[in-house]
DNA sequence: TCAGGTTGGGAAAGCGTTTTCACTTGCAAA
DNA sequence: TTTGCAAGTGAAAACGCTTTCCCAACCTGA
């Protein structure tokens, strides 16, 4: 059916392998005429090279794979892009794996990956704490390292691999800072899926910050949350129906601070006059609701390009690259009203 | 390095034949013993299968190609999410192509995806009505098709492959009509891409819908845009400079309108009050700006999840689905004030 | 006892490439 | 006229798997 090299070496009338070095210009010379007349056969037939066979022979695919939650959460698309970016200036494909949040296909996406021998696997959607699943996941990680596959991670993992984390520690803090420089004494958080990684970073350095203020957050003011929108907006509920005298609240992601804002602004609370709510992030619509969102920048788009660099370096040394973060106040803050 | 399916055999004790029926589960018998001792010495040895051996042999990958213009963009994301979905129904794994909304990318990607032989090309970032690029792009698809690949395309397009095609013009005269029962008389469009199909579709049973009411649109107050929300906050402006008296404004995507929002907000022009604002697509943010957006929902998980689907089935005839959208009536749209 | 099945297993032929190695030339040097 | 080299070309061996074909062993019924 398909055009194969033998056929364009046939038709030019060469060996094959003549014609496989005209067709990737290897470094062995090769006489004009010859290079000539194959690579006419090779338009004529409209010749296509099997990739797959290339891939056997060669022992490596330009191709890597990408595990996100969610294609469709801003944070992971922005992401996406930048890998997409630097994938293509690699001249890499990219096999896109969505879990859907689910653990288990996680795991199952790696295997598939591995049987693909993806030359790298960037990891955007884990950071699970949990023991058992975190040593799952490594040692299918390993498997496929230990293949000549690279491993990169967005965010902090516990796990061997090339990482790139922004600096959810100083965003959290900032936020922490900026929110009591307005006057802010009572909080409340919007907590992120309890064994990510990212969720504690953010969360703890908040509560520190707010702790070494002399301000003692009480831990059922901590709220859990899923990093969705509908999760944020529960959450915001749960959290003013409980603490009725909260005058600020940080959810952990914008995608829950904007659910957030709009249930409170279905129950009438005023953002910010009665309440002020900051999110983290900074993903592209977080300026355009109303009021904007108060957040912390994360670069998105570096965060892919950086670790799908990192992931394809020559460099075997085990690599972490921090980004950094940095506030961005809109109008989703202010002072609290007089009490 | 990598360990193979000949070195299962040989740990087992079999030849690679029986080592190959074990394991995929093959029509032919094989004993009880057999099987226990080749899954035992793949455990042992982790063995996992190299997928390009098996694409070469099995002349078929379970993989597909998506190409979209832009992965941040919450249309494509969506129904990304939708073709994922159904892509891990059926097994299959998926290469995420972005063309970055630069039309030459599309081309190269249609022959990288051609190497690497996948089962179907979805195509939902184009739909280009240029003549010399849409033959162009016919030819390199065609030369997929004849190797056995399927394509399937989201949005009409003038090309012969499997469709997938959201109710544009029902959807556009159905804003039409909500906007003219307002009230409204004059009103300003900010359009798509000039070339691609969806944006005619729209423009045109929009202006449509106005003109067998007797309303006529003068084709200066259709501004051009790219579907990106700068592209909408551009066009909003120079729309209302050029026609002060314009008190409806249709956006042919959320996108756009969104921008065009934001901006009119910080002109000082309130919407709706002065202006009612519509879009197209329901992005999930459409509901969460202020005001809500009133708009047209188009299932774009679903336009991902049929074309998959579509591209899948063994039927050889070529096939067009259209989806139904609904108008969603929220707080961008109102009477327009006394004149 | 023997023809005729059935059952389980292996050898080997691909699949479409790349690359090593060996083989011709033609030509400069001896 | 040899010899030695470089340049250009091709034959063939992988790469890791599936599957066809063939063979041996065992069983069944006459």
């Amino acid at each position: 059916m398909a055009v194969t090299l033998a056929d364009v070496a046939r038709r030019a009338g060469v060996s094959l392998a003549t014609a496989s070095r005209v067709l990737n210009g290897s470094a062995r010379a090769v006489s004009e005429e010859m290079r000539a007349r194959v690579t006419a056969a090779a338009r004529e037939l409209n010749y296509v090279p099997n990739a797959h066979a290339q891939a056997l022979v060669r022992a490596t695919t330009r191709t890597v794979g990408v595990i996100v939650h969610d294609v469709s959460d801003p944070y992971f698309a922005e992401i996406l892009r930048g890998i997409q970016r630097s994938a293509a200036d690699a001249g890499r494909l990219m096999i896109v794996c969505n879990t859907f949040r689910e653990p288990q296909r996680e795991l199952e996406y790696v295997h598939l990956l591995q049987m693909q021998r993806v030359e790298a696997i960037i990891l955007a959607g884990s950071g699970l704490d949990d023991r058992a699943y975190c040593r799952e996941l490594t040692e299918s990680l390993d498997s496929f390292a230990s293949l000549g596959g690279r491993v990169a991670v967005i965010g902090r993992h516990n796990i061997a691999a090339d990482a790139v984390i922004p600096d959810n520690v100083g965003g959290a803090r900032a936020l922490a800072r900026h929110l009591l420089d307005l006057g802010h004494r009572s909080f409340g958080v919007i907590d992120g899926p309890a064994l990510l990684t990212t969720s504690r970073d953010r969360r703890n350095s908040f509560v520190q910050a707010l702790t070494s203020s002399g301000i003692d957050l009480p831990p059922e003011a901590i709220i859990p949350g899923d990093f969705t929108r509908d999760g944020g907006a529960r959450a915001a509920i749960a959290l003013l129906e409980r603490f009725p005298s909260i005058t600020a609240i940080f959810a952990l992601n914008d995608v829950m601070a904007i659910g957030a804002l709009v249930a409170l602004r279905e129950r009438g609370v005023a953002v910010p006059d009665q309440v002020s709510l900051v999110g983290f992030d900074d993903i592209p619509i977080a300026a355009d609701v109303t009021p904007a969102l108060t957040t912390v920048r994360v670069p998105m788009d570096q965060l892919g390009a950086e670790a799908l660099a990192l992931a394809l370096s020559a460099d075997e040394t085990l690599r972490t690259v921090y980004l950094p973060t940095e506030i961005v106040v809109r109008g989703s803050t202010a002072p609290p009203t007089a009490p």
